[in-house]
DNA sequence: CGCCGTACTTGATTCAGGTCATGATTGGGC
DNA sequence: GCCCAATCATGACCTGAATCAAGTACGGCG
């Protein structure tokens, strides 16, 4: 992990952008901020960690994750670039980081000093009002999370995660899955072995089919369906 | 449910406050606030209704809960006086409550207009402070949700419930459960009989001492080993 | 291009927790 | 204080997903 270079207002703009900021903050911000690149399989933070900065990922890919004693891994997020993370350890009265940051692919990131922020923040509201609606946001996520460990089975929470997918990207029957299956199955909180005979099922069943990482909806009718509770027939 | 009644600056002040809210800023919220005073059993709102209003608990206890088709219940949170919520509804796109809310007792609540509390957290940044703050516990404690959900089984996550409880209440070994066994159960995405069973597996072990919703932690040795994964022996 | 480690698949088996059933106990409301 | 319904406890049983095991495919790197 290296974090010499310094961030150019482009690198910040060419992205979706450390998106609670608006225009005219963003100078103040960069003035201190700097840029991280860190390799596959590094380690940006540990869960505990102190958190004085927050990022931006600029390109590549990384996991939030938490682990069991046994070393199995519980995905919290994937960040894809133009995702900003960590930015509630800002208001924490203990500044730590509460999960485990890895990159799975080398990736670019926009560092930004906790404190510089927080600063910035007391000066607009606006700001304020844009991270809250974040807040929110993932708020809401999180609660979509919950409800699928605690009233969702396997096949409930893949087709799920599937929908989701096929809507963030381009909507149509065919998607891609961001990552490898192993961490996808990570994400949904399964074993490996376990979302493979998901995708075996419902591919058997005739509704979607698999190829490496990419898989069409075939009968999008009996996919939804699933969703509602009905059997795989 | 009735709604007539108007809220004093003591009913809001009697307790933990509209905690987000600082002090000057109370009398113009309240100007429009109601109470709502609703009976054990009753709705206060579905998940995907429109969410007009923001809640402060004076009084009673609610839950909020989520419903999967076949009428298993997770319990998202339970809420004590003092407990504010919905809060996160004034910043999304489409304003309606995303979980069920349902008095569990007898509940007396002051309720907000969730336009007025934007606009004046526009005017506040200190305002928004205290809110930022609040998302950010909440975030992390949905973080600990999920990781319960996801990595810990029934022991563990009873366990880690009960030394919650013991570290919120006076921390002596002696605890009560805030409510019935059953909505323990629900909150910790257990069936009832689970939850029974776990109780009755660590009053085996001489762990603890269950009595109606009193709890002993007789071993607080062992107790908290088996936070760490040890068997229950 | 070929090698090696990792990802992936598939089968056999196990087990934690859910489901169903039956009483015992409790507590809220008249 | 009594009564009914809801809560709680416990046993028998079932099942979905984890675990263990073994073999295949893939991809990154020399």
């Amino acid at each position: 992990m290296t974090s010499t270079q310094r961030p150019s207002r482009q690198h910040v703009d060419e992205h979706r952008i450390f998106s609670a900021l608006p225009e005219t903050l963003r100078e103040r911000v960069l003035a201190r901020a700097e840029i991280v690149e860190i390799d596959r399989g590094e380690t940006l933070f540990h869960e505990g960690d102190p958190a004085r900065r927050i990022f931006l990922c600029e390109a590549g890919q990384l996991k939030l994750y938490r682990l069991a004693p046994n070393g199995n891994e519980k995905i919290i997020a994937l960040l894809q670039p133009g995702s900003t993370f960590a930015e509630a350890t800002m208001f924490m009265e203990e500044r730590n980081y509460p999960v485990n940051c890895e990159a799975l692919k080398a990736s670019r990131l926009v560092a930004f000093d906790a404190d510089d922020c927080v600063a910035m923040l007391r000066e607009d509201v606006d700001a304020c009002f844009k991270l809250m609606a974040m807040f929110s946001r993932r708020l809401r996520q999180r609660l979509t999370d919950i409800e699928a460990l605690s009233l969702q089975n396997a096949t409930l929470r893949v087709v799920n995660y599937l929908l989701q997918l096929q809507h963030q990207q381009d909507a149509s029957e065919q998607l891609e899955l961001p990552t490898s299956k192993k961490h996808v199955a990570g994400l949904l909180a399964l074993q490996p072995e376990t979302l493979s005979r998901v995708f075996a099922q419902l591919q058997e069943g005739g509704v979607i089919q698999v190829s490496g990482r990419r898989i069409r909806i075939l009968d999008s009718e009996r996919f939804n369906d699933i969703t509602y509770g009905l059997a795989i027939s």
